[in-house]
DNA sequence: AGTTATTACGTTGCACGTAAAAATG
DNA sequence: CATTTTTACGTGCAACGTAATAACT
């Protein structure tokens, strides 16, 4: 199953532009986006990167990945945000508060 | 932090209309539903379900977020369908097989 | 030599299932 | 009373960090 960690690691990885920079991006290992990375090409059926020593490089699929992939994680994002902002004065859930009070009979 | 999984989840609830029907779909036990929409819920920040006895409903913020869903879900089928496509017959990895021959000088 | 990716390994958190309880019609 | 959701609890897996190894300039 491909996971949306992985896609963020990705979209770390293809701005930053190795794994070691992504790494210092997410405040994580780079052993972590080896691994997800690996497994992430698993998920798609072949390689996304040409490990070209210094800096890595994207195959085709990497790049096809890369563009749709800032895309949908934008999405989410405003998915998210518009959500939370909804939730927040949610017309369709009454919230009812009180407080003791004398009866004024 | 928001994961795929619960998206999954929550789009079979609102297609199969109650926990207990998405958990026979997505062939788990339906406290696994219970949860995750739970986690989902609180990232959101507010119900998404309106727990009518029998039946459940959409709340204005899980009405945005179903709506939401298909769409997302929808596009990263078809991403990870497309960079399959494209790392079956990648390009950029040449890839070199051979097998032992006498030499014909 | 210095930077970067991979491999190996131990740990912890989380998703899930089973079981039991609560709620609703 | 039957169906459904929630709570409680135990377990197994997978993501991660640390450490060590390898590869490249």
């Amino acid at each position: 199953m491909i996971e949306l960690r992985q896609l963020e690691m990705f979209a770390a990885v293809v701005r930053a532009g190795s794994f070691s920079a992504a790494a210092r991006e997410l405040r994580c290992s780079q052993p972590a986006i080896s691994q997800q990375m690996r497994a992430l090409e698993r998920a798609m059926g072949g390689p996304l990167f040409v490990r070209a020593g210094r800096w890595l490089e994207l195959t085709a699929a990497g790049r096809l990945l890369a563009e749709r992939t800032t895309v949908m994680l934008a999405e989410l994002a405003a998915t998210r945000q518009r959500v939370r902002a909804v939730a927040a004065e949610d017309f369709d859930t009454v919230r009812v508060c009180g407080f003791p009070a004398r009866t004024r009979t």
